[in-house]
DNA sequence: TATGAATGAGAGTTCATTCAT
DNA sequence: AATGAATGAACTCTCATTCAT
């Protein structure tokens, strides 16, 4: 995975330094130090600050975007395919959490425009979940719940992770999965 | 809703913007133009801008916390004591939209120092919390599982509310707080 | 010495204050805060920090100024006399070492016209022990030195004492000033 | 004199202005119009005002103390090693008016860490001055004189120069510095 | 006499961005 | 492709002073 493209280097260096020290306080210096360029140099790669936190957003929106897609579309019982839905969701926080971490918490940080292109990324994903809950709900597998509400309160038990997920922690990814689909699927509650 | 007390006026004007704008996106000049003084003038009632930061999540979280302690120590099954909790969190959001909001989203801005200080009494909310479930487990009413893990869970998506809560939808608080407590503790897939 | 006069307490504070964090560094409110009143208040009792650093000045030089007039006209030998207006500079010095301090170091800090009044009550000080010098000279009692630059030379060497001189150290202050008459009066060269 | 070099230019620019008006009443835009860039340009040269501050007194230093080194290792009486000492270091405050004089003025005025730092390069000078005494004392050649004491008299007489002293007076700095030897080494009363 | 709210100018510093080389 | 000097606006914060009460 060497680094033959400086632009992908940038940003690299822009997931970590937003991840750390947050986007604001970020200075394009602290970029420019971490790949070795002088920072009037950063823009022969990239146009602006805002475009690179929106390019790094849309990277990690398009790749959740397809691997949902690919779900929606598998040939499986729908609970299965929105319980992988869910599985795939928290594997992509940790595989790249600097992306996902920078996408979850700066979104509100983008200028209007990008504001609306991210925003619609980010809802196509969701209209997707819901689509499939909604599926659920039709085949009889899953609660007749409203599904908007359902998604977000699932996508946001979810996206709540990177803010404590450890990759060092004594769970692996895949048995905090199960974990996050035995509550959120059974409920918490003993049946009686 | 008189201005008798310009701390007070200054304080709401900090929340209204930096809820919209974000911290950092929010200059003392827009605060000192919202409450109609100089910005130097403003340093006569707070002390930092970050101070002002941590003042406000400190407020939110003081009222936080008194609040899950009163309802752990009612005197009601665990099982009910727990579903109060989660309304209560929601309902917390809800009416202090801009409080919850910039704690739950500017958290990571604050200086070292605050972090602490803001982390541990943030904690000591988690940690009621777990305790409660904890009970729950022991009395049986709620299913035998991590309590750590089901409370950064179950708060995770009771937090991510903030994001999409409209105090002027469809749906009033109490019948959302209804739909969290029926999805989080029966889950989502149909009882077999 | 009670306080029963406000200016003198305001005076007092800003001495002490000057000399230990110099006359930038100290704010009005650091002045108000030694003193016990809002730094407001301090307007009733003087009119400007330039003129309080302007007071102070004026009374360690008139002060000066009347020792130095009575030493001249005693019926003493000049030398006599000259050896004690060395004498009465140190313990000048010495015993307002506050004052003093911030007349030797902040002078140029006044405004052009302040600027003025103290460098001609100054002028008349160093003129006054020019005059001594070369009444000695007349006499035979002083070797024929240039008395301008002797004057500016010996009154270098004393007015230097501010920044060493310790009220607590080894030496008193007679003990001192006989080592600063020795040396000026006598030289550091042994006599062939 | 061309401005090949804009970091010396923005130094030259600040000992003058230190010089003229001090170093608290010099501001960086100050200092920018002098040398005909916008304020915040000058920090691509320097790190801070401060640090200006320091780096001017630093370089004061250094030329001082590695003149007065060489001085004290010449193969000459001790005598006259003592009187080269003096005349080194007013001909130094004649050359280098601006930065003496921000140095025997403004020190009080450095950071505590900078003091420190300062403050043991000054002391080094004091020492290899009051060295050079001492050796003279024990040849004879200088009376028994504490010599702590007598550097400290004989260097405050001549730093106070920087007070009054006119490049374009009467009198060169080589006259000047004959008459501080003659007074200093022979004293002012008429030997009997 | 004393307050304390308010001013308004200005401080030093940071920073994303540009552009001639 | 890379530099690095320069911009210019914005930033938080300080402070001596005023004045209605």
């Amino acid at each position: 995975m060497a680094a033959t493209n400086k632009q992908a280097e940038i940003e690299a260096a822009a997931i970590r330094l937003f991840r750390q020290k947050g986007y604001h306080a970020t200075s394009m210096q602290d970029i420019a130090d971490a790949v070795g360029l002088q920072k009037g140099s950063l823009y022969h790669y990239i146009s602006s600050k805002d475009d690179l936190l929106v390019s790094i957003m849309h990277a990690a929106l398009s790749k959740y975007n397809s691997r949902l897609s690919e779900i929606r579309s598998m040939d499986l019982p729908v609970r299965e395919r929105l319980e992988l839905a869910v599985r795939a969701h928290l594997r992509g926080i940790a595989d790249n959490l600097g992306m996902l971490t920078i996408f979850l918490r700066e979104s509100y940080a983008l200028s209007p425009q990008h504001k609306e292109i991210i925003g619609s990324e980010s809802s196509r994903y969701n209209q997707m979940f819901e689509d499939l809950f909604r599926e659920g709900v039709a085949s009889g597998e899953i609660r007749d719940l409203d599904p908007k509400l359902a998604t977000r309160t699932m996508l946001g038990a979810c996206n709540w992770f990177y803010r404590w997920y450890n990759p060092e922690g004594r769970l692996g990814i895949d048995q905090l999965a199960d974990f996050f689909v035995d509550l959120l699927f059974k409920g918490v509650e003993t049946r009686s």
